[in-house]
DNA sequence: AGTTAGCACTCTTCCGCCTAGAGTGCTAAT
DNA sequence: ATTAGCACTCTAGGCGGAAGAGTGCTAACT
C-alpha cells in the first residue's frame, strides 16, 4: 500500500459500497474525479486484490471492500464527519429534558444513536467501579416479611425482600436500621466491621443480604444495557439468511450476551471498532461493532456503541458514538463528579 | 355450521395448516379416519369457504383456515393441551428458585413463555390498582442535589434526583423526612394534607416531588412489560416481507407502544385471543395475540401473553397462557396478599 | 514504464417457455 | 348422499437464450 492513487481508489470503493450496497466497478471509479482510465483503475484494483484489501463476488461483478480494506479505510482513509452543529445543539437540548435520572439518559442516548444511524444501538447504565453503602432503609410489610431497601453511592438504589424466621417489631426494625446505618456507611462490604460488633440474627441477615447485593453489584462489569434499535437489524442485513438474522437478534436481546460483548470489545482504551470477521462471535461477522467507555475513568462509568452490518456509514457513525460518550460524560461529571 | 362432519374437517385442516404450514388438500383430509371420499371432503370444503371459514390461496391449491375459521376453532373445536405434569412442577420449581423479586419474576415468566411457545412472550410487572405511600426517603448527595426515595405498598420502589435551589442542612433533610412521612404514609398523593401543614420551600419541594411520582404512577395502565423471544418472530414469519417483520418488531420493541397494544386486547375479562385482522393495528394483522390478567383483581395485578403468527398452535398457547397466569397470580398472593 | 483502447471472455440476471404435479370442480353413475 | 372419473387451472421448477456488467489480456501509444 504505497501508492496515494491506491488509497483514493479503496476511499472511493468503500464509501460507494457503502452508500449503494453493490459492487463497484472500474467504471463507476474512473468518472470519480482522478483522471484516469477504467483500464488504469483496473490494474490498481488488481493488485489491492492481491493485497487483501478488496474482494470479487464472482468473475465479473465489481470489488467489494474486505474487512481488512475496511480496517484500512477507517484507520488512514475516512474523514470523520461530525453531527452538524444544529444536531449537536438538539442532542444536547433533549438530554437536559428528561429528568434528571441515569435510566432516562441511557434510553434516551440509545434511541438518539439508534435513529442517527439507523442501527442497534446498545448503552449500559453508568456503574461506579466499587459501590458503597450510603443509606440502609427496612420496611415492615407482612408480619414476616420486610423489604430492605439499600441506597449507594451514585445514586444508585437497590431493593430486596427479606422473608424472616420470626417476627420482628417495628422498632427493633427502626433500631437494627440505625446500628447498622452507623457502622456501614460509606463502606464498601469487603470493610464491614462485623466482627466487632455484636448482631443479633436479624441483623446478621441484613447484613448477609446488603453484603451480597453490594457483592454481586460489584462482580458486574456492566449493567444493565438498554438495546434499541434492533428493526434496523432487519432491513440491513435484508439479504442475508433469517437463520442468521434470528442469531445476531437473540444474542442481542439476551442482554446477559450483551454483557458477555462488552468486555470482549472494551479491551483497550478509547474508541474500539471491531469489523467483520474480526468479531469474536460466529454470527457477528458479518457485523461490525463501535464502542466507547464514557464516564470518570476509575470511579464511574458506562459503555456505548452500536452494531451493524459491515458495510456501514464509519464516517458518521465513529463521530456519532463519540459524540454521545462525551455528552454522557458531561452528565454523569454533573451529578457524581 | 349445522354438520358434526364439517366441524371435523375444519378442525383437521386448521390442525394440520398449523402444523405443516402448507395448505391442505382435500386427499390429506380424507386420509385421517373419517370414511369418506376426496370428492365428498371437497363438497364440504366449497361449503366451508362459502361460509367464509377457509381460503384458497389460488384455484389449484388446498384451504387454509381464514381468521373465522381459526375463531370457530378456539371457540368451538379446539381440545386444549394443557403442559405436562411434569412440566407444571418444572415451572413452579423455577420460579420458587429465583429471588422473591417481582422483575424476577416477569422475566423468568416471559422466557418461560417465549421457550415453551417458540413465541415473544409479553409480561408487565405487577402494577397496585391505587399507589400509596409507605415511607419516604431523602439522602443527601453533593451540596445541591438530593435523592428522593419512595417506597410504595406491594414492595415498589421508586427514586428522583432533586436540584435544589439552595443548601438544606442533614437536619433539615431528616426532620423534613420525618414530617413528611408521619403525614402522607399510606395516602394516595389525593389526599395529603397540604392545606392544613405549614411547609417549607423544600418541604413543598418534596411534596410536589412525591405526588406527581405517584400520580404518573397511577396513570399508566400498566407497569413496565417485558419482551422476550423476539428473534422467534423471524423463523415464524419468514416469508413475510422484511418490511412487515420490522414493523411488527418496532412495535413490540418500543414499550411504550406495547402498553398501547395491552389495554385494547384487554377490555372484557378473562383469556383473551385476538386473531389475525381482528387485530386493531395494521401492521399486526398476520398475528394473533393470545393475553391475560394475573393478580389479584382490583387490587394488583399485570398482563401476560403471547404475540405469535395467526398460524399458531392454538391449542397449546391457550392453556400455557392460562397456567402461567396462575403460577404469577399465586405468586402475587403470596407476597401481596 | 506507465497508460489506455479494444476486445474476447465470464458470469449473473431476467425473461419466456415448457412440463410435472397438485388440487379443484363438475358430471354422471351408484 | 356419495363417489369415481376427468378436464381444467394454477404453481413451482427447470431450461435456454439474450442482455448487461465487468473483468483481464494484449497491443498500441506517450
Amino acid at each position: 500500500m504505497v501508492s496515494e492513487r491506491k488509497e483514493r481508489i479503496l476511499r472511493i470503493i468503500v464509501e460507494e459500497y457503502v452508500s449503494k450496497g453493490v459492487p463497484v466497478g472500474s467504471g463507476t471509479i474512473a468518472g470519480r474525479g482522478l483522471g484516469v482510465s477504467p483500464a488504469t483503475v483496473r490494474n490498481e484494483m488488481y493488485e489491492l486484490e492481491e493485497q487483501g484489501f478488496l474482494t470479487q463476488p464472482h468473475t465479473s461483478a465489481g470489488r467489494i471492500p474486505s474487512d481488512k480494506g475496511y480496517r484500512h479505510y477507517v484507520q488512514a482513509l475516512m474523514a470523520a464527519v461530525q453531527p452538524s452543529a444544529v444536531e449537536q445543539r438538539l442532542i444536547c437540548h433533549q438530554f437536559h429534558q428528561v429528568e434528571r435520572e441515569a435510566e432516562e439518559w441511557t434510553r434516551l442516548a440509545a434511541a438518539i444513536l439508534s435513529r442517527m444511524l439507523n442501527s442497534v444501538a446498545i448503552v449500559t447504565l453508568p456503574k461506579p467501579s466499587e459501590s458503597r453503602l450510603q443509606r440502609l432503609e427496612l420496611v415492615s410489610l407482612q408480619e414476616l416479611l420486610v423489604l430492605l431497601v439499600l441506597i449507594l453511592r451514585e445514586a444508585k438504589v437497590k431493593h430486596q425482600l427479606l422473608a424472616l424466621e420470626e417476627a420482628v417489631s417495628e422498632d427493633e426494625l427502626s433500631s437494627c436500621a440505625r446500628r447498622l446505618n452507623a457502622a456501614y456507611v460509606g463502606l464498601m462490604p469487603s470493610l464491614f466491621p462485623v466482627r466487632s460488633m455484636e448482631l443479633t440474627p436479624f441483623e446478621e441477615q441484613v447484613t448477609k443480604a446488603t453484603a451480597q447485593i453490594m457483592q454481586a453489584e460489584d462482580e458486574e462489569e456492566y449493567e444493565e444495557p438498554q438495546v434499541d434499535g434492533l428493526r434496523h437489524i432487519l432491513s440491513q442485513l435484508e439479504y442475508a439468511s433469517s437463520k442468521k438474522v434470528a442469531d445476531i437478534v437473540e444474542l442481542l436481546e439476551q442482554r446477559s450476551l450483551v454483557k458477555m460483548l462488552l468486555p470482549q470489545v472494551l479491551t483497550g482504551e478509547g474508541l474500539q471498532v471491531v469489523i467483520g470477521g474480526e468479531n469474536r462471535y460466529e454470527v457477528m461477522r458479518e457485523c461490525s461493532v463501535i464502542v466507547t467507555r464514557y464516564g470518570i475513568p476509575g470511579e464511574v462509568g458506562g459503555a456505548i456503541g452500536v452494531v451493524g452490518p459491515t458495510r456501514m456509514q464509519y464516517d458518521r457513525a465513529i463521530p456519532a458514538v463519540s459524540f454521545l460518550s462525551e455528552v454522557m460524560s458531561d452528565l454523569v461529571n454533573e451529578v457524581y463528579g
